[in-house]
DNA sequence: AAGCACACCTCGTATTCCTACCTATACCCT
DNA sequence: AGGGTATAGGTAGGAATACGAGGTGTGCTT
């Protein structure tokens, strides 16, 4: 019960991955992880979602990847920004931030 | 120059269309209109994207159609939100909001 | 008669997210 | 020693949805 699943609407995940990425290195599951944290359990990234949307970034060369050690003594993907990425962040943040407020206008109709 | 094709977030365009149908009986074209006005030019809803949807609202009971004249006096598909539609509408926005504000927990998160 | 805005529609494609499934490692418990 | 769980990575197939491109027809203006 409560089990609620709340699916992301469709061209959110990028940004917040990236969003994620750029506050440090971290890898897939961590991004999971922290995004569903942050969120207070709103999100909750499934990994059939997530794996390939990281190959995607990478691929668009918004996002580089190393591997390394994580804390638990695992072997981890570790992505940071790349430039390219960091303009991508901005561009979808910025285009979040009129893309709600357009909606928050039309919501706001009253009569 | 400026022509900024703006995408609808995938989701989006069922609540804004409900909500427009909400504010009184409305032809599609008019929806459009109406979207694109209020929104200060932000969102121009595309015909493929339009009438697909407004089929697939009235489908699942939440718009019911109606033919009548226009001001122009042409034809018209007059659609308005069915109860179920209004009950529809509720969930999304209160969904929307949500996510919204999930989001913006992420964005906000600095360091 | 031509052109334009209005008003409706469909088809095919691209994208994106999900579910379901798979592999492997480290650690804990019995 | 064996089993379960959390961690960590991945793929394949399908559903949903918005878009672009194309089409029909009407009424008004020029």
């Amino acid at each position: 019960m409560g089990e609620e699943r709340v699916e992301l609407l469709k061209g959110t995940l990028d940004m917040l991955i990236l969003k994620i990425a750029a506050l440090g290195p971290i890898h897939g599951y961590g991004i999971a992880q922290r995004v569903q944290q942050i969120s207070r359990d709103f999100f909750q990234l499934q990994q059939g979602s997530l794996y390939p949307a990281l190959h995607r970034l990478e691929d668009r060369g918004w996002l580089k990847a190393e591997w390394k050690m994580t804390d638990t003594g695992r072997e981890g993907k570790f992505y940071s920004l790349t430039r390219k990425g960091r303009r991508q962040l901005q561009n979808e943040v910025e285009n979040w931030e009129k893309l709600t407020g357009a909606v928050a206008l039309i919501l706001q109709t009253a009569e």
